[in-house]
DNA sequence: ACAAAAGTGTTGCAGGTACACCCATGC
DNA sequence: GCATGGGTGTACCTGCAACACTTTTGT
């Protein structure tokens, strides 16, 4: 039995994929992620998620809110959610690391003070990521698209009063695909995710008849349409 | 700064929750986990879910598959996912233990050999569960149940063949309410999820025409009823 | 008046539920 | 024959997609 050797120490580390729908120059808005550019080996240059050791008073979602805090200063999040572990115990170089990763998610106007090695990379052209940082990020989009069908996570990312069309344009960022206007009014509405606020926007430089304003409802993660098929009895 | 203080040992345990449809004395089936029962302090007399110690060389999910198969003599696990990890410092007496759960699914009609401390027990009537066991059912059979509605994870639970009625009883078990056959028979061969065999059971003792045999015709777990709304264009 | 943007109405389809009805077997 | 369990057909309902059409604004 060699159950009872010691255990040459093991750290746990949280990483975070924070989104933010963002608009870059002129193009249109995109999904971002919020990176930092390694200043020292291993990795020199590589762009990692932000995050860092556990300790060992705290358990995980604290910690990463203290990390992002602390080191990126984002305390907007509307939304944060565990993902998946990973655990190859040769991931990272040195001694063995188990990361744990998280999904955050930063509402769309605002915009966050970085510090200068930090920077938002759209998620469609990621510079050379560090580690296995690279899949994390392909996991945590893959549950972000999987959620914005059957819950109202996008109030996490949408600014608190919109216009339809400009909550077209932050799912149309997030999903990776072009939503029509028109019916994702009529889903969210149907569902009781977003209301109207009664007020309007005005009309933009070219005229056009002026947006109806809607906010989410909650301001909560809800499960919206949980059943695809096999539903309770009514 | 106490950033570089010597890490208080903080140790790793996998913990899996193993569920199987199980036909106990003439009731219906039930949908069981399996537990054993803690015979030393502490919590002794409560019961725990299998798992233990993550070693230093074997990530998350080797090390489940590696205990279940050593403590339990479970070796006919047909899905086994990554869920939650519970994470608060205090979950547990003694040195910080971090735990990454597990679900496991054993098909029907395989019953593995167990050790004497080791039990099925309904999920319905749970015995008095060890540090924060309880909840991590609670979670793991809720993910079990919303993944039978849009995936074919039924294949895990159910036999290799069955007739459709028996697949009903595997269904109503692990959702905890009754679904209709017929819809269940509908719904799972459009979306080319069973198969009919051909061949068909044998009537039962009380007469009644025979039923058509069906299998899963994956054994991999897939998903195949992604999106609810907000579909990507056609 | 005209273009632009927002909003409404309508149609069609896909998938699910409920339930009545038909079929094959044991007794 | 009849009871029992299995299978099929159908009618209905809900929710979503697509797209034409109407409304309201700026110039």
């Amino acid at each position: 039995m060699i159950e009872n050797m010691p255990d040459t120490s093991t750290a746990h580390e949280v990483l975070a994929v924070v989104f933010q729908v963002r608009q870059l120059s002129s193009r249109n808005p995109q999904l971002s992620v919020l990176l930092w550019e390694r200043a020292m080996d291993p990795q020199r240059g590589a762009w990692s998620l932000p995050g860092g050791r556990l300790r060992h008073d705290e358990d995980l979602t604290t910690s990463v809110r203290r990390q992002l805090a602390e080191k990126v200063d984002l305390r907007e999040l509307l939304h944060l959610e565990q993902l998946a572990v990973f655990s190859d115990p040769h991931r990272v170089p040195g001694p063995r690391t188990i990361a744990s990763t998280f999904l955050g998610l930063v509402p769309s106007p605002a915009t966050p003070e970085l510090p200068p090695d930090t920077r938002w990379h759209p998620v469609a052209e990621l510079p050379p990521m560090a580690f296995d940082h690279g899949p994390m990020i392909t996991n945590a989009h893959a549950r972000l698209i999987a959620k914005l069908s059957y819950t109202n996570i996008g109030f996490a990312l949408a600014p608190r009063e919109f216009a339809v069309s400009t909550l077209k344009d932050v799912y149309d960022a997030a999903l990776g695909y072009q939503v029509d206007a028109t019916n994702l009014q009529r889903v969210l509405a149907r569902r009781g995710v977003i209301t109207p606020t009664g007020t309007t926007a005005k009309s933009g430089r070219s005229g056009g008849r002026p947006a109806a304003l809607f906010r989410f409802t909650e301001a909560r993660y809800r499960v919206t349409d949980e059943f695809a098929a096999l539903r309770p009895p009514t």
